[in-house]
Order: structure tokens, then sequence, then C-alpha cells
RNA sequence: GGGCCCAUAGCUCAGCUCGGUUAGAGCGCACCCCUGAUAAGGGUGAGGCCGAUGGUUCAAGUCCAUCUGGGCCCA
């Protein structure tokens, strides 16, 4: 190494874990974060917002993935001059958090929480739970270079969060859309508590179970021998049948009950065969509207016969794809509540609170359990025709995994279906990625907006501020200063939870009498929908900070939140304010492993984060998470996958950037010396900053909209060409003396590329990225501390050349078709060759002017000359271009195709070339067609070896002269002394002492008559040609097409 | 039962918005090359009736319909 090297050395076998974490230290120490934003205050703010997380358990990928993308489009906003403020948040409430609790105390039924625990320990312990894993979620978040403000997190369990909601609450209260409602909910019994509709969309809710399907004897009132074939799944619901349904429209008929002589049964015609069996004796045949007002004999008297009970009704829900039919109704549905309700019934439950039945002989039975004696209760009464097994897709409570039953209670509503046209409206102006789901997926779950259930009857939660009297009148309290007057006590010290917020008791504003507050919590969904505000303590404190941050301009979460967090953000905020929380949504797949399994600890297939990171770091997983493939699909994932998507781009980047350095180095290179302006510098040069150019404008325009994978694909691509042909083809102009005006051209175009690809892919793979930018621009004084301390890469005018670029990719393909007659001829490129024969259309040959001498370096031959007397070697064929004339002949596409086809090809070609256009008859018209009209393709003639795609071919002169052949193993010892070199331990820097013998006089000539050459390559300073190696130095042969020539170095 | 997404090379995925007659990458595989990035790098090649069937069109991987298989969501 140089003295003069101002470059750290890079490692070429580096650990990017070690790096990782010795950046993460650097960046904490010298507050990079935190500077990020000091130095955009002011700046026109670009608004994110956590969606928290519940800390309850370990962070798994999922949450990697997420965090991942919240990080990117943060730094590349910050990077482009914003101000984007990133407030950490934690999800404390909730259900999950409590069912945790349970199950260390080893709690199973809600009743011990209360009788052996004490709801102040209980949620003094629920409390403890959700702060125990943040310091693995902050490790992690931190790990893998997530930058976001944990040390101010909001937490949903502060008073003041507490207090915001209330606020958000009263607002609501005050616009009469939160009532008190009976409502047939999804109950979970084991939680005793009700579910929202979006906690029934959590992953896992619904499950394949098996349920009896039964099919009943209702006998009609007036017509005993006549019964209705009712037909349910659950049997326990029987016990408080209340109606029977049957569709209007259908045709029901009455058929002869083959179990009974003499009795008949009444069903749907279109389900007879398949209840009833093949052999059924039609009576009659009606439609259903016959049956509505009839009135029947209910399997049970539990519930009280009364006016307008027991009868059937029409129900447009009654389909026959199932069951009988005829439908058997009780309080335990949607659409049956909505019938009885009809009905001015009374509501009559035979199932407690803890789903067990309430009626004797069932009484206390789980109703599940009670299924198997009401059957047989009913076989005995000669009522049951037929049991039969029911596989069906049934929820369960997506935490405690019992299935749910559908209940009527009495809960508290938001009436979000009164306001579904103006959630419509604020999703309206939302832009979802990707954009199928906002009219999709989400849009419909709002066209289909139910009122959102929202309280609870459980402990650990925003406790629901409605206090309620004596009387029955009902007061919603909108803050603390609030409960204060209403109580005559200080509450501003209160723990805002219960117990004790239990305890405090208001006058009623109404009668005065003692108001005590509803013992309910609420949906914590409603907590996290309400984070825009009370994050900051909104309206109480902030209100400047509110306005400047809301609505959000970016949130992102995965597609499991449609119906969770995106929807409760978007209903709490057009609820409060009438418009959405956010403007743009990145919605993402799930990770699912190698075979598209999702990751479950009971597969064994769960990859841990930690793992990944350690092995193979954050920037490699970041990388994959960001560039491999639609970030909304399904994501499989897998340790092989990620080892791949590190080796590709992330050690090609290093490679190239050790490159520069190592030479830098060596050469004392200083990239603020002298510039060179972009147009004085080579063709080469020229090209791939034009490449570079190209690249920050795709980047840039696929960031700013959300598309993380276009702007990952373009770089990789830039990569490619970097390495692979700029820094392939360039190699040599870095070993020249330094002064060399060539190789500061190349020194400065390959260092501007490192710089800026450090910049554009800084918010990819933060930490890779900053090592090699901080070690580039360290000897530039006025450089930032970091690259992300530094300003986006702007395009630039002086850079643009996309018809260099146009003209680099056809060298390359002529490269690649060289390559190709090469391999066919069984020729290795380290043979020269005189000639390369290139055709290319004529309307293109100025492009490759002046770059000839790059196709014959990369080929070896001595010229590149435009193939003539083409005629002997090829034969053309001339097909039309469809697209262009497709358009212009619409339907006689087909003539103007068999016109040119029937044309003699060599012919149409010269025409072209000569008059530029060509004439064909179609059906009797002459058509004027022009060189963009057609596609001219060449074909070897047979006999001769070309290599050709589409209109462009390249041949090789094979012909190898003694000259050539002498050349050739020239090259060959070359390549056996470097080799050499490499075993021997060399560096590439240090000059050696030199042997050569041979045993072939002309092995020998062609050694000598390029003795210089040879020399030079391989830095020979002292040299011994025909003399036998010494014994102290290496040796090796090589067996040439002459015969062997033996070599031996020792460093000089 | 309803809705949405997916189906392209052995594997993982682009391409489909806006139809054009030769469908692209990477991995893997075979063969080969390069050697002053070297426990790296590169090239060439084989490998596809673009899930199936109909339809629209001069022309369909691309648009439409139906179906099959997989996934997600809802009832």
């Amino acid at each position: 190494m140089s003295e003069r090297s101002i470059y750290t050395p890079v490692d070429a076998k580096v650990s990017f874990p070690a790096l990782e974490e010795a950046l993460i230290e650097r960046w904490r120490d010298e507050r990079i974060f935190e500077r990020s934003l000091e130095q955009r205050e002011g700046d026109a703010e670009w608004v994110f917002y956590e969606g928290p997380p519940t800390a309850n358990g370990r962070p798994g990928l999922h949450h990697v993935e997420a965090r991942t993308f919240k990080d990117f489009f943060c730094r590349f906003q910050a990077m482009r001059g914003r101000y984007v403020f990133r407030k950490a948040g934690w999800d404390c409430h909730g259900l999950p958090v409590e069912i945790e609790v349970e199950k260390e105390l080893g709690i199973t039924e809600k009743r011990q929480i209360e009788e052996e625990w004490g709801i102040e320990e209980f949620v003094k312990r629920c409390r403890e739970s959700v702060q125990r894993y943040v310091g693995d979620w902050d490790k992690l978040t931190e790990r893998i270079g997530f930058w976001i403000d944990l040390e101010d997190a909001y937490w949903t369990m502060s008073p003041e969060f507490v207090e915001s909601v209330w606020w958000i609450l009263k607002s609501i209260w005050d616009k009469g859309l939160l009532e008190e409602d009976f409502k047939v909910v999804p109950y979970c019994p084991r939680c005793g508590t009700a579910l929202s509709s979006h906690e029934l969309a959590q992953p896992g809710a619904y499950k394949d179970v098996h349920d009896p399907s039964i099919y009943v004897r209702f006998p009609l009132a007036d017509e005993p021998d006549v019964a209705l074939l009712v037909w349910t799944t659950t049997p326990w619901t029987l016990l408080s049948n209340t109606l029977a349904a049957a569709g209007e429209d259908i045709e029901y008929s009455k058929v002869a009950d083959p179990q009974l002589p003499g009795k008949f049964l009444i069903l749907a015609s279109a389900l007879t065969e398949k209840v009833l069996g093949e052999d059924i004796e039609v009576i009659d045949r009606f439609p259903g509207k016959d049956l509505i007002g009839r009135s029947y004999t209910p399997p049970f008297g539990y519930v009280p016969a009364a006016e307008g009970a027991h009868i059937v009704l029409a129900g447009d829900f009654v389909t026959t794809t199932d069951g009988s039919g005829l439908v058997h109704i009780a309080p335990y549905g949607v659409d049956d509540m909505t019938l009885i309700r009809g009905q001015n019934l009374e509501i009559t439950s035979t199932v407690d609170a803890s789903g067990k039945a309430t009626v004797d002989p069932f009484a206390g039975m789980w109703v599940k359990d009670a299924d198997r004696k009401i059957v047989e209760d009913l076989q005995s009464r000669g009522l049951m025709f037929k049991v039969e097994d029911y596989l069906h897709s049934y929820p369960h409570c997506w935490r405690c995994h019992t299935a749910l039953l559908y209940y009527p209670r009495k809960d508290w509503y938001v009436r979000t279906s009164q306001i579904r046209d103006q959630l419509q409206a604020s999703n309206e102006a939302v832009n979802w990625q990707p954009p199928t789901i906002k009219y999709g997926r989400f849009g419909d779950w709002l066209a289909n907006n139910v009122d959102w259930s929202l309280s609870r009857d459980r402990y650990w939660g925003t406790p629901l501020p409605i206090w309620r009297c004596e009387q029955g009148h009902h007061t919603c309290v909108g803050s603390f200063a609030e409960l204060s007057d209403l109580s005559g006590q200080d509450v501003s010290g209160l723990d805002p939870h219960r117990p004790y917020v239990d305890e405090i008791k208001i006058d009623c504003p109404r009668c005065t009498a003692t108001a005590q507050r509803v013992p309910f919590v609420i949906d914590t969904w409603f907590d996290s929908g309400s984070m825009p505000f009370g994050q900051w303590h909104y309206p109480f404190e902030n209100t400047g900070l509110f306005d400047k941050r809301f609505p959000a301009d970016f949130i992102s979460e995965a597609i499991d939140q449609t119906r969770g967090w995106f929807y409760s953000l978007l209903a709490v905020s057009t609820l409060v304010t009438g418009r959405s929380s956010y403007n743009n949504v990145v919605c993402l797949g799930h990770i699912v492993d190698e075979d598209g399994r999702k990751m479950s600890k009971s597969l064994g297939n769960v990859i841990d984060p930690w793992a990944v990171c350690n092995e193979q770091g954050a920037d490699a997983l970041r990388w994959l998470m960001l560039s491999g493939g639609s970030p909304w699909s399904a994501r499989r994932v897998s340790v092989s996958i990620i080892e791949e998507s590190l080796r590709k781009y992330l050690l090609t980047l290093w490679n190239t950037y050790s490159f520069w350095v190592t030479y830098a180095s060596l050469e004392g290179f200083d990239p603020t010396a002298q510039d060179i302006p972009i147009a004085e510098r080579p063709e080469m040069d020229r090209w791939i900053a034009a490449e570079l150019d190209d690249t920050i404008r795709v980047v840039t325009e696929a960031l700013e909209d959300f598309d993380a994978t276009t702007g990952g694909k373009r770089l990789d691509r830039f990569v490619d060409d970097l390495s692979n042909w700029y820094v392939r083809r360039s190699r040599r102009r870095f070993w020249r003396s330094g002064e060399d005006r060539d190789t500061q051209c190349a020194f400065q175009t390959l260092w501007e590329c490192l710089v800026t690809l450090s910049q554009l892919s800084a918010p990819f793979t933060p930490f890779v990225t900053d090592e090699i930018y901080m070690n580039l621009m360290r000897p530039v004084s006025e450089a930032p501390d970091s690259v992300h301390l530094s300003d986006w890469p702007v395009a630039s005018d002086d850079r643009r050349d996309d018809e260099l670029r146009q003209r680099m990719r056809l060298v390359r393909s002529l490269v690649g078709l060289g390559r190709a007659a090469r391999t066919d001829a069984k020729v290795k490129v380290r043979q020269p060759l005189q000639r390369a024969l290139v055709v290319i259309p004529p309307a293109e040959a100025g492009l490759v002017a002046g770059l000839e001498a790059l196709v014959a370096d990369e080929l070896n031959v001595k010229s590149v000359e435009p193939m003539t007397g083409i005629g002997e070697l090829v034969t053309y064929t001339v097909k039309p271009n469809f697209k262009t004339l497709g358009p212009r002949f619409g339907s006689r596409m087909r003539s103007v195709a068999q016109a040119i086809a029937s044309a003699d090809p060599e012919a149409l070609v010269d025409q072209l070339d000569n008059a530029g256009s060509v004439t064909v008859e179609v059906d009797g018209a002459s058509e004027t067609l022009t060189a963009g009209d057609l596609d001219v393709r060449i074909e070897g003639r047979a006999g001769f070896s070309l290599a050709r795609e589409g209109a462009y071919g390249v041949a090789l002169d094979l012909d190898i002269t003694d000259e050539l052949r002498a050349e050739g193993t020239a090259r060959e010892t070359i390549r056996a002394i470097q080799d050499l070199r490499r075993s021997s331990g060399l560096a590439v820097e240090d000059r050696i002492e030199l042997w050569i013998t041979w045993d072939d006089a002309e092995a020998g000539e062609a050694v000598r008559s390029h003795w210089q050459w040879i020399a030079g390559e391989v830095l020979a300073s002292t040299t011994h040609v025909g003399e036998d190696p010494l014994g102290d130095t290496s040796t090796d042969h090589i067996d040439t097409d002459h015969g062997r020539v033996v070599i031996g170095l020792r460093r000089a």
C-alpha cells in the first residue's frame, strides 16, 4: 500500500454483520439520526405515522418487513429535503395482552380474574406485560436500521393518550353516533366478550370445523301429520326456536315421510333428492309464499307461545344450496334478530354469557356439549329426521381459538354505517399501493360497513367514558377536567384505567342521581385508530404540532390491516375531522416460507430475524424485502434467497468499491484534485455517466411513487453495468501512472458513480452505503458525516445521453454475438483473430462508429469491419412490422403480410437501402412501406458459421496465421505467470525476477518475439530468458499449442 | 354462498396498465472463458403449446367469459 493512501483499506472478505454493528455504534455516538432531523428543521414536512405494534411478544420477520418499508420511504424523503418526523408508538391495551397474562396466571375462566386475582393486580400485570418485550423491539428496530424516535414513543395506555381518546368519543357522542344497542354479535364465551368485525378478520379466525347437520320435524299446528323439515347446524339454538323462515320464491314439495308411514314432510323441491334420496313420493308442489304465516309446533317449550311466534315468515336469506330450504330462527343470528324484532317479540335466550345452557334438563352444559343431548331428546320424541356431519368454515376467537357464538347483547356501538358515504369519500382521497385494494378489498368493506361494536366487557383497555345514573341517563365525559367537575374531585393525577376509574362517581347532570361508569373498556383498535390525535395529546396539548402533522403522507402495514388499522384510522379520523388521516398507504403481503406456506411455530419454518442479521446482515434482508418482487403479494423467504440477494447486489457493489479503493490507494488518487468535465471524458466514461443519470431519474420517480421494486431493479442493473462492463472494460486505465489524464477520468468517473450509487441505495441498504460513502468522501472536507445526511442526487443534462446508451447497447449485443461465434467455432478468446465481420442495418451503422475498438478488444480481434459481399454469406427474411402496419391496414393486414411474404427479400432489401422505401401491391393497390414498417432478419447460409440475432450478425475470420498463433502463445504465457504470481502470494504491485525456458523452438520464438510485452504485463524488472529457474523460485509450466514452456519467478 | 388476488423455464419472479407475430431475468444445470476485483468475475447454451376451454380481433401471455388449481378475505 502506498503511504500516500487517504482511504481506509477495504477488506474484500467483508463481514457485513460486523460492519453494520460498528455503524450502529457510530450513528449512536455521532447522533446521526437526530442530526438528520435537525438539519431539515423548518423544511416542508413529510408526515409518517407509525402503526403501533403490541409489544407483548418478540418481533418476527414480518415485523421486519413492515419496519423496513416504513424506514425506507422516510429515509428517501428525508434525503429529498423533507422534515420527516418519526415517532414510535406502542399499542398497549386489549384482549391479546389479557390472554397472555391469563396464561401466565393459569386463568382458564374469566370469572377467576375478579375472584382470584382482583382487577387491580390483573391490570398491573397487563401493564408489565406490554413493557416486557419493548427492549427486544428497540434492539431489533435499531439493528435493522429503522430510524424512529423510540425515546419519545407514544403509549396508548398513557393518561394523555386515554384522554385524547375520551375527547374523540365525546365528539362522536355529541354527533349522536355513539349508542347502546341490542345486537347479535360474535361472542367469545371464554373471553366473555364480543368481538369486533375486524377482530373476526384476523388471520386464523376462520377454521374448518365439524358440526352436526340436523333435519328436524316442525309439525304444522293445524295439520299435525304434516311437518316442516327444518335444517340447522347448531342444535343448541333450537332451545330458543322462535320462528321459521321460507323463501317466498322458492318452490316447496309436500312428500311422503319415508320414515313415518302416513306422515308428510315439507321442504324445498330442489333439495328433496339430496335430503331424502331417490325414492320420493311427491304429493304436492307449491310456492313458498303459501307457507308464510302458518303456525307450527316448536321443538321445545322454552320460548313462550305468543302472538306472532312460531310461525313461518319470509326470509330473503333462505337458499337452496344447503339444508332443506326451511330455516329455524332463534336470537343467535343477525338475520334471525331482524325477523324476531319485526314481530315485536321478546327475546328469549336459553344460553348464558359463558356459553352454557340455562334450561333444564340441559342447564349448565356447554352448548356444544348440549348438542348431543338435544339430538337424543329430539330423536326420542320422533322429531329428528336425520343427523349428518357438516364440515364448514366457522369463526373462532382469534386469540384463544374458542369457537364463537352469535349472541344477542346490549353493547355500545359507533354508528359508522350512518357515515358510510363520508367513509367512502375519505377513501376516495387515499392513494393505495397496490391500487386494487382501494375499490376492492377496502372499498367493498366500506360499502358494506356495519356499526362498530365498541364496548368490551373486559379489564385492560381504555375505559368507555360513559356514566349511567340510576334513572338510566347516560353522560359521556370528554376530559379529565370535565370528570373532575362532575365528580367534585380532582382526578388529574388518576390512572384512568380500571379499577380506579370505576370508583369515580358523578352526579347525573340531568337528574342529579348518582351515576356510575358503565363497566366496559373499548375495542383496542379504536386506540390505534386514534393515534394521529393521541400521540400529541390533542387537543389538550400540541395543537400546532397536530395541525402540521395531520394527515399523514405515508403509512404502511401488512394487508391484514385492511380491516384493522387501515380501517380504524380512517374511521376515527372521518368521525372526528370528516377526512382520512392518511394520503398514501403501502400495503404489504405476508411472509411465507420457501414452499409458500405460512411461517408458524408449529411448522417449524420460522426464520428468526436475529439469525439473519447475524449471518447475512440487515442490509441483505432489507434489500430482499425492498427489491424482490411485488411487496403486496405473499413473499417467499428462505436463507438461500437471502444469501442470493446478498451475493448478487451487495457483494458486487462491494467488489467494485473495493476495486476503486485498492487502486486509488496505490495511485494516491484524490478525486477533488482535478475536475475534468464529463464532455471531455472518454466515451466509456460518458456512457456510464449517462446510465447513472438515467438511474437517478428512474429511481427518484419510482420512490416518489412508493414503488421500491422498480427502483431496486434499476439499481441492480446499474451495479451490473458498472461492475461487469464499465470496470471490466476500463480496468487497465486504473493502473497507469497517476498523472495520465485518462486515468484521472477513470478514477473520477468511477468515484462519482460509487458516491452517487451509495446515495441512491442508502434508503435500501443504509449500512453498507454509509461505509462506502464515508470512505470515498472522507478526503472531501465539506462532505456530511453520513450518507444519510447528504442530499438526494439530482439528474443532470450534462450526463444525460440517451443516444450513447443506445449505442452501447448495440455494441454489447454485437460483443455477445461475437462471443457466441467464438463458442460456436471453439476458438478461445485468448487466441487473437484477425477480423470480426459485423452486419448491421444501414440505418444503424453510424451508431457503432467510434466504438469498434471496444468490440475488437473485447473479442480479441485485430479489426472490426462491416461485412461486405453479404449476399454470399447470408439470406434475408423480411417480415411486416405489425405494430406499425396493423393500425394502418386493419383487416387488410393479412393481405399486406402476404404481399410482403411473396416478394423477393433481396429485392426488398435493395430497394430499402437505395430508395429508403419499398412499394408492394396489396389487393391491386400500391402501398409504400418504409424501413420502420419492415422487420429485416438475416440467416447464415449453410456451411458458414455466423452468430446472428434479428438484423444483426457477427462472423469471425478463423484464419489463424503463425503470427496470431505466436501471440496466442505469448498471451497464454502471460496468464500462467500471473497465475503463478498469485499462487506465490505476491501483491499486485510487486515487481518480479522472471525465468523462462522452453523445449520447443517455435514456442521459444513466440515468447522471444513478444518478450517486451510479456515482461511489461507481469511487472518483471529482471528477466532470464532461456535460463532454467533457480532453486528458490516458484515454478510452473504451460503446455501451449507449440510445446512446453517453463517459468519461474520470485519477488525482485 | 359471495368478493379479491395469484397461476409464465426444474425453482423464484418480471412482462399484462396501453394486444403486434422471436416472452425476459436470477438461481440451478451443461459447456466454456477470463485472470492487476481472485476463497471473486464473465460468457454461451439447453430449458416455455405463458393453468384449461371458449370468445373478441387482421393479431391474444396481454382484453372478455367460463372452468380448474392455490392463496387471502367475508358470510
